[in-house]
DNA sequence: TTGACATATTCCCATTACGGCATATATTAA
DNA sequence: TTAATATATGCCGTAATGGGAATATGTCAA
């Protein structure tokens, strides 16, 4: 089984790095006034060809990352939030991860402190995982 | 040019729907008091053959949102905050485009009502891009 | 109708990922 | 040393990507 399609969720067509480009320009776009942008108006933002644009733009808006209206020959293309949101929240049930970071280094940092007293320490692997942890059961909880 | 690699960045590592599910399973863990995680533990709780969870693990700890740590024959793993805080940060760019949405909706609704009062309106192709926009200038700013 | 304009779609290709299976490496135990 | 345990790595086949170029589709203008 192959890698998962592009298009199989927002993180997918996110991974993509021209198609977070798209995503800052609307915003940009949006920002400046103009929350609703022609495929033509990205085109010569990004000064890329005009196809790859429209690629991209259809990645996005299969998973609901961004929405289209039409005027006239042309597609407005606008940012629909909702896509982004999920991978917001996705990432944001990980934020104690990064949140308490000052007080785990610090931690580290007394700990280390301490075993200098003692003797010298094995080089650690890494700061943020040299807190000694109790050993885990082999079977847990499921 | 084929598909970003994986292991390119914290958005193409993640975008593999597995990888959530290894991620989700240390998060637990760690919850549950255990932040470091041996491989076969993993092995346990997902149900996947060992060199798949191995695997996915080498890819997020290359983009750097997991750590390892020796202890005797094991690997312990565990979240490494500042690969998945890059995403959030890049995701919080947008969230005006979520958290004003209750105020587009009124305003939209507003316009219709007003449109209504006057005649029939062409059926909305997506209720959050109904606001009327003033026609976006052709060669827009950069 | 014909042409210009705006955008989407198709075809081709080189590259890469994922899963399965087998095997290599490293560490502890006997 | 040899065996057992824990984990990583290599190889394979299948599937799908993104870019380029050409072309199709749809809309407005003359």
């Amino acid at each position: 089984m192959p890698r998962a399609a592009t298009t199989l969720d927002p993180f997918n067509a996110i991974a993509e790095p021209k198609r977070r480009e798209v995503l800052d320009a609307l915003a940009k776009a949006s920002a400046a006034g103009n929350p609703e942008v022609p495929v033509n108006d990205l085109v010569n933002l990004l000064q890329w060809p005009q196809p790859q644009v429209s690629k991209h733009l259809a990645v996005l808006r299969e998973v609901g990352i961004v929405a289209v209206r039409r005027r006239g020959r042309e597609r407005l293309y606008s940012i629909d939030g909702e896509g982004l949101k999920s991978i917001h929240d996705w990432t944001a049930m990980f934020d104690r991860f990064w949140t308490h970071n000052l007080d785990r280094i610090k931690r580290h940092a007394e700990a280390a402190a301490r075993a200098a007293a003692s003797g010298p320490a094995p080089l650690p692997v890494h700061p943020l995982l040299n807190i000694p942890s109790p050993r885990s059961p082999r079977t847990p909880e499921h």
